[in-house]
RNA sequence: UCCUCAUUAGCUCAAUUGGCAGAGCGAGCGGCUGUUAACCGCUAGGUUCUUGGUUCGAGUCCAAGAUGAGGAGCCA
C-alpha cells in the first residue's frame, strides 16, 4: 500500500494509504476515536471505530498523547465533515503504529496563548496549523522572489555579512571582534556591494539576513530580518517602480496559487489580496503630507489629530503611514522624500535639492512600509560632500566613490522586507510570526 | 533612551470596599458511534513576579526592584 502525504489525500480516494505523522489532537467518542494528525504537508482527520479494530488497538489510540509520532494506515473517505488542512478526507484507520509515545505534559495547550509564552515555547508553537500556515506562505515567497527576478535578467550575488562600517551611517550595528583588523559589524544592507555588481552584471539582488541593533520595540521591527535588495544599471525612478510593481504583484499572484488553504485558515480575506495587480498608484510626497493635513483635518479625535500632526520636511510615523494607506486598496507608492530625511546616497531631484528621488512602497490594510528604494547618486563630487555632511569616514567609501568615476550610469534599487510582506500577505498582528525562530531587542531563546 | 500597560494553577483569565485562592482549558480516571475549542461525572494541580512597608488581616493599598509587552525615535 501507499504511503502518501496528507496534501494528496484526495488523489486516493477509497484507497487504502499509509501516513506518517504526529497527533495534533485527539477526541474520543465512546466507540469511535477521533485523532488529527499532521505530517508537514497538512492537517488530516483519522477515525477509528472500535469495531474495526482489535480491543488492544482501540484502547492504544483512545489513550494516545498530544503530540505521538505515529505512523497510519487506513482507507480514504471523502467527507465534507472532516476538519483539516486542507480537509475534507479522512482516513478510517485500519492500521496504527506509534513511533514514540509523548509524554503527557506537553505545554502548549490548543488555544490562545500569550506572546511571551508562545514566544518561550517558539520551538513547540511551530506545530499549530496557524504558524505552519504562516511560515509555509513564507516560503512561497522566498520562491516567488528568486523566481520573478532570476527570470528577468536579475543575477544573484551574495554580499558579505561581515562588513568593515556602516553603511548608512544611521543606524546601531552589531558590532564583533574581527581578529587583527579590529571591529567588524553584521550587515545592515548589501546595497553598497550591489551597486559595485550592477557595473559587472547589469542587473543584480542580493538575498539574506540583515541586522539592525536599534532597539526598536515594535510590530514592525526584528533585530534579525530577511531583506531581498535589486539593483539595476541603466534604471531611474520611474523604471523602478514599475520593476517593483511587477514584482510584487508576482508575488501575491503565487501566494494565491500555492497557499490558498493556508491564507483560509488564517481568515484572511482574500478578495483584498486578489485585487494586488500593477499598476499601483503614485503619490508624491509633497501629496501625500497635504492629504494626511487633510485628513488630520477631518478627524474628530483629538488624540488622532495629535498623532497625525506633519510639517513638510518630517519623515512618516506609523500613524500617518496607516491613514494614508487606508485611502487605497493597493499598495501605494510614496516618492520624492525631503533629502534630509533620507539616506546620503540619493539621487537629488532635479531643479530641488531639498527633494531625492526616493520611493516607498507601504502595504494597505494599515501594515505601511514593505519596500524602501531610491534612484542613486551618479556625481562623485556631490556624493563626496554627502558623505562628509553625513560625518562619515570617507576611507572607507573610497571604493564606493570609484563606481562614479568609471562608467557611472543612472541606477536604481529597493529593499524588501520579507517578514513584513509575509505579515501583511498572512494578515499577521506582528512580524514576529513571520521568521521561524524571530529575534527580538529582548529575545535570542530559542 | 523615553512613555504607557501587564505579571494569580501547565495555559487563558476571574476574585465586589482590604475579609476562607476560583473557573474554563490542559493532565489523570470513568462514560458516550460523527467529534469540529465536543459533551457529562470524578481526581490532582498555587512562593498570587521579588523585596520591604501600612494593617487585626494584603492577590487587592504604598515604596523600590525584576521580567515582559507595544508605542515613540529609527527603519525593511
Amino acid at each position: 500500500m501507499a504511503l502518501v502525504k496528507i496534501s494528496d489525500l484526495s488523489k486516493h480516494e477509497d484507497k487504502e494509504v499509509t501516513i506518517q505523522g504526529w497527533v495534533y489532537k485527539r477526541t474520543g467518542k465512546g466507540k469511535l476515536s477521533f485523532l488529527l494528525i499532521r505530517d508537514g504537508s497538512g492537517f488530516a482527520q483519522c477515525v477509528a471505530f472500535k469495531g474495526d479494530l482489535d480491543e488492544e488497538t482501540f484502547d492504544e489510540i483512545k489513550r494516545i498523547p498530544q503530540e505521538s509520532s505515529v505512523v497510519i494506515t487506513g482507507t480514504v473517505r471523502k467527507d465534507e465533515r472532516a476538519p483539516g488542512l486542507p480537509g475534507g478526507y479522512e482516513l478510517g484507520i485500519s492500521a496504527f503504529s506509534v513511533v514514540q509515545a509523548a509524554q503527557d505534559d506537553y505545554p502548549m495547550a490548543l488555544k490562545e496563548h500569550g506572546v511571551d509564552f508562545a514566544l518561550d515555547n517558539r520551538h513547540l508553537w511551530l506545530r499549530m496549523p496557524s504558524q505552519w500556515a504562516i511560515l509555509r506562505v513564507r516560503a512561497t515567497v522566498v520562491s516567488a522572489i528568486r523566481e520573478w527576478l532570476d527570470d528577468n535578467g536579475f543575477t544573484l550575488m551574495d554580499t558579505p555579512i561581515l562588513t568593515p562600517a556602516a553603511a548608512e551611517g544611521t543606524t546601531t550595528l552589531f558590532e564583533t571582534e574581527y581578529f587583527d583588523e579590529g571591529k567588524a559589524y553584521l550587515a545592515q544592507t548589501g546595497q553598497l556591494y550591489n551597486e559595485a555588481n550592477i557595473f559587472s552584471f547589469g542587473k543584480v539582488y542580493c538575498f539574506g539576513p540583515t541586522f539592525r541593533a536599534e532597539k526598536s520595540k515594535t510590530r514592525r521591527h526584528l533585530t534579525e530580518f530577511w531583506m531581498v535588495e535589486p539593483e539595476a544599471a541603466f534604471v531611474d525612478l520611474e523604471e523602478l517602480m514599475e520593476i517593483e510593481e511587477q514584482f510584487v504583484s508576482h508575488i501575491v499572484k503565487r501566494v494565491l496559487e500555492k497557499n490558498r488553504p493556508e491564507l483560509e485558515s488564517l481568515g484572511r480575506d482574500i478578495s483584498a489580496l486578489e485585487k494586488i495587480q500593477a499598476p499601483f498608484p503614485r503619490i508624491s510626497y509633497d501629496d501625500a503630507v497635504a492629504k494626511i493635513k487633510e485628513l488630520q483635518a477631518a478627524t474628530e479625535d483629538p488624540e488622532e489629530a495629535a498623532f497625525l500632526e506633519i510639517e513638510w520636511g518630517m519623515d512618516f510615523g506609523g500613524r500617518h503611514e496607516t491613514v494614508l494607506t487606508q485611502q487605497f486598496d493597493k499598495p501605494v507608492f510614496v516618492y520624492g522624500y525631503p533629502t534630509e530625511v533620507k539616506a546620503f546616497y540619493m539621487e537629488p531631484w532635479p531643479d530641488r535639492p531639498e527633494v531625492c528621488k526616493s520611493v516607498d512602497l507601504l502595504a494597505p490594510e494599515g501594515y505601511g512600509e514593505i519596500i524602501g528604494g531610491s534612484e542613486r547618486m551618479s556625481d562623485p563630487d556631490l556624493l563626496l560632500s554627502r558623505i562628509h555632511e553625513h560625518g562619515l569616514p570617507e576611507e572607507a567609501f573610497k571604493w564606493y566613490l570609484d563606481l562614479r568615476r568609471y562608467g557611472s550610469v543612472p541606477h536604481s534599487g529597493f529593499g524588501m522586507g520579507v517578514e513584513r510582506t509575509v505579515a501583511w500577505l498572512c494578515g499577521t498582528e506582528h512580524i514576529r510570526e513571520a521568521i521561524p525562530f524571530p529575534r527580538t531587542i529582548k529575545r535570542v531563546y530559542p
